[in-house]
DNA sequence: TCAAAAGTGTTCTTATTACACCCATGG
DNA sequence: CCATGGGTGTAATAAGAACACTTTTGA
């Protein structure tokens, strides 16, 4: 075995470019929603695309992946997740360039967008009502809402998406939003408070037109003894 | 919004290079086995690590995995599934590179290794056994072996790692290798066979000192059917 | 006839599903 | 007093876990 010493030259004929491209996730009026923005680049100008940028070679991917949020949300410590890395050749018109995806959980009314990002129409959209995206993130929206269902029924990262106190009833709306289907109500109820991931603050809802209900919040403590 | 007209230079600071990594477990001796071969770049010389290259800009990275797997064990149809992609700035002593990472289930006796393979000592080793590898690569190691332990408890994959007919009881014992724990036997089958993915053949093992075992085989139909 | 692994059912426990009425508030 | 959504328990079913003996072969 002859030891090749690495040099530069080894690598010439390899380089590509990275990116990382987010599906980030947000909830509001009961209803699961994503941030797009209007792609700039040709010939998806104007067509609605994930938020993504390239990584810059000296840059960790998951530092990646958070300051693309950063810039654009103005939010630094989200709940992210890689989920896939998408590499067709063809993925993208002009040069190669390997797409890693990550999903991001954000609560809609903390994010402010930057110019740059109004500039170019950031904006929730329902996940029902998403259309043809630009490049692949049609196909890489579908993989990480999947991977999103998966883990909202092992892992209570659905807190993410709402405010720091919520009523029973929010929190299974946004579940019944997340996987698609309604969910018995005594049942969802049992085996959520059976996690003991949720305290009752003691709190009532106001100005509502019906009982009040009461106000929850995250146990801290189980939460993020369990790595949430 | 004004759009960008993408052109080469605009990417030109962000080229980097990606390699393939994979993961490539095996059964045999009731042990769960991985592939490695010992690295030929400083400072890991002859450390073992995982098998992977660099991915060709002209290649998609599935095809770049599968190249791989194919160059070293001449095996052309094996069962690869993407895992994570490893980004860590100083992963690679010498240069950029991120790091895509499968794990690919093999059948051992159709392995046949190149002569590349063989300089460099490609050999199975039992994961009981791996002490430590080149580079990340037991973070990749464990990072696959998880995925590889959630997946086998969801869907059977497990078939991908025995011969074409197969006695209970090595499935079983894949199982507990796979999965580091033993099975309960009358569990174990009962639930095996409900799926129906299993058929016996009506043949026998022969030459063993104890009541011989059936031989099962994939119930080809439904295996392909559930996207086996 | 012995050693060694193959093969087989039942009970208990736990988790999941299905289902209907009363309660508290604002208007 | 009515409309609206909040809040609660029990019974039935399904899934998973625990457990021990008989069978068939080669040596």
């Amino acid at each position: 075995m002859q030891p090749i010493k690495p040099e530069k030259k080894q690598f010439e004929n390899y380089q590509m470019v990275l990116s990382a491209d987010c599906v980030v996730f947000g909830f509001d009026a009961g209803d699961l929603k994503v941030l797009l923005i209007q792609a700039n680049e040709i010939p998806f100008v104007g067509q609605w695309s994930l938020v993504g940028d390239l990584i810059d070679p000296k840059e960790d991917i998951d530092e990646a992946a958070n300051r693309i949020l950063k810039d654009l949300t103005g939010l630094s410590k989200v709940y992210l997740e890689q989920v896939h890395t998408f590499g067709k050749i063809d993925r993208h018109p002009n040069d190669r360039v390997v797409s890693i995806a990550y999903y991001a959980l954000v609560k809609i009314e903390d994010c402010v967008f930057d110019k740059a990002s109004q500039k170019r129409n950031a904006s929730w959209h329902s996940i029902k009502k998403i259309k043809t995206l630009a490049f692949d993130h049609n196909e890489i929206l579908d993989h990480c809402y999947l991977q999103l269902k998966n883990q909202i029924q092992r892992y209570p990262i659905g807190l993410e998406l709402l405010p720091p106190q919520f009523t029973l009833t929010e929190l299974q709306a946004l579940y019944e939003a997340i996987l698609g289907e309604v969910l018995d109500t005594r049942n969802f109820r049992k085996k959520i408070l059976s996690t003991n991931l949720f305290v009752d603050t003691g709190l009532l809802q106001k100005g509502v037109a019906h009982r009040p209900a009461k106000l929850f919040k995250i146990n801290q403590e189980k939460y993020f003894k369990n790595g949430g």
